[in-house]
DNA sequence: TCATAACCGAGACGGTACGTCAAGTCTTCAA
DNA sequence: TTGAAGACTTGACGTACCGTCTCGGTTATGA
């Protein structure tokens, strides 16, 4: 039973255009220039179509980034079973998809989609940075599960840290151009060994 | 001599109307939903009195939340000596300003003015991130020089990390209700004292 | 073949509801009263609906009035036969549509409309003077034609000064309330037997 | 007793000022375009002046024409003992008036004026329309008086027909460039001599 | 001489309307 | 039923003027 009925079938190849256009644009315009009527026009395509396929404008741009973002590569963490290297490796991957200018874009469109509304928010959320989360979660912990971590470790906060600090790369625009292998020894530094001097009684509950 | 000559000076007492009723919206809207037009007529103001002090939404949310922002204490990065809890104090004084409700949908809409365009971001981030950025490394300077901190420590890298965290809270909409005192306890113990549990040599240059 | 392909053909009704609904407010308000908002409000029509029809609000008053003007009657000067009678008839037909308050009110506003500008001016000289003119002059060669007048009439300035009475009948607000089957004998009696009682050789060139 | 209690004098010099710069503006813009906003700018005068002298556009620019109208001659109706002649003079000189191309665009501007609302319309007809209308009828009674017209003329009728003829000229635009010396010997032909060309026996009571 | 009072230029103020743009829906014809 | 085209209502955009007001400052009178 592949279709629903009767009637002329949705032309799949359309998504690819509208998305295509969308991305297009935001190359040039930011989130809040960019606009449904504008995304047709480029894309040859009714607005109606567009209308079909998503809600509005918040869902169309996270798709399209998205669609981009997988696009380039898996993102997932590696894990060859050195921690260090397999967050470095991620962090730097990150940062150089941030550093194409275009991708920058992109995701600040992204943000500004999110920030539109909160259900808009939890969706982008749940697709993005979740993975994201879950991903670095499950390479935490499976290095603390081979004894490299303390026991004691608060990996939810190693990865926020992480995320937290790519993302406010984007937003401050501070990454661009090549970036560097050794980019983010200071983070990893002083996340994995810490930075102080003192042999530190830690914080408890 | 704060005039230029002639005129009717321009009413201050209107600068606090228009912010506040700005305030009051975006409590109620998000950033996308709220309109010059709408602030206008909450502020009992006529459009151009807003025009002439603001170029355009963005810039005026910004005002809007930081004057906010300012108002309710320093968020200085205090000094006692203690670095940890001097860290953990700012923590939790900015996390209990993004649990408020209200202040996080500002935030929320901060952060869609600053996706708005390259510009805004830019007078943004000079606005809002530079300040606390400075201010904790200024923090972490002190603490260097006493000899608190490893002579390596990327302070840099270190800021971040505490500002990327708050902003993905932010984003994700998981700070709310009482912060509890030791909710940056894992993080701490991750940056100062670092979570590997080998002797870790660090990486270089 | 009507249509330029596609698209979602325009709303004849629409053209109609607009056109009532101006002459509605003009009832009211005088021509520099009405405003496009209010006649698209009153007519429940988007404003882009308005100005996909007509280009400002000059044109569109012209082509309510006019509406108007055409729906009560042809106006056209009869041939009885009888040219003292015929011009008299059309005088009057013409000084009963203005003595109708609501109709006085529309031609004023039309006169507005033409005296905003050059261009509309012309449009509107073609669109009412002119034809007028034209019934006015075909009556009257049909009567030069037939020896009831003299060969050296100039019948223009007899259709001009019919039509400039009339004109200025209406700026002034003179003709209200009934009008005399007997109102235009002077004027008439002037014209065609002349009022001078030498037996008057006449300006030639 | 000149003045009402103390206070600095009204600049009399302001006054005609604002109407060189209404006339300017009118020369270029149509009535409807002028502003009171651009009349003070370029008067160089604070719109509060303004206001204190007129209270609307309307009569601003009724005075401002008026003002030219009666600066260029007197436009009184010249009474030579030889009716016909007079008129034509009177005639000739307000069409050359008209022709002059400035002043086409103010009497267009003074009649958009008096459409505006039913108030200006009636003082403008006092003001203008009125006291031609008046030195007419003293030149036509005195003809009259004097055995050159016929008994049962109406007079009024005939001086209805001139103004109105020019009138009409005004609206269509007709009237332009160098205006012949025999322009109205058509009008004066039918108005004086009649048209029929039967003996005629005329319309009564 | 010195207050009083109206005048003046400049320009901010609350409004209303402008003409444009986009949102999301609806209606046509064609595939 | 899908699609492209484009008309439709709604509502916000940013601008221009409206007529009023509030400044600092000027110019006359009359106490």
């Amino acid at each position: 039973m592949p279709d629903e009925r009767g009637g002329r079938p949705r032309d799949a190849q359309l998504d690819a255009a509208i998305l295509a256009a969308t991305r297009e644009l935001l190359a040039v315009d930011t989130y809040a220039e960019l606009s449904m009527e504008g995304v047709a026009a480029r894309a040859q395509v009714g607005k109606k179509t567009l209308y079909r396929r998503w809600p509005s404008k918040a869902p169309l741009v996270a798709e399209a980034v998205l669609d981009a973002y997988g696009r380039g590569g898996s993102f997932g963490v590696p894990d060859t079973g050195n921690i260090r290297a397999d967050l470095q490796s991620w962090l730097i991957e990150h940062a150089e998809f941030i550093a194409e200018l275009s991708n920058a874009a992109l995701i600040r469109a992204l943000i500004a989609a999110a920030a539109s509304s909160p259900s808009d928010n939890n969706a982008l959320h749940e697709r993005l940075s979740a993975p994201q989360h879950a991903g670095l979660m499950t390479r935490l912990r499976h290095a603390a599960d081979k004894g490299e971590l303390r026991v004691d470790t608060d990996l939810n906060a190693i990865a926020n840290a992480l995320i937290g600090t790519l993302l406010l790369e984007v937003l401050n625009g501070t990454t661009t151009g090549d970036v560097s292998r050794t980019r983010y020894n200071g983070l990893l530094n002083a996340v994995l060994q810490g930075v102080s001097d003192t042999a530190g009684e830690r914080g408890g509950e």
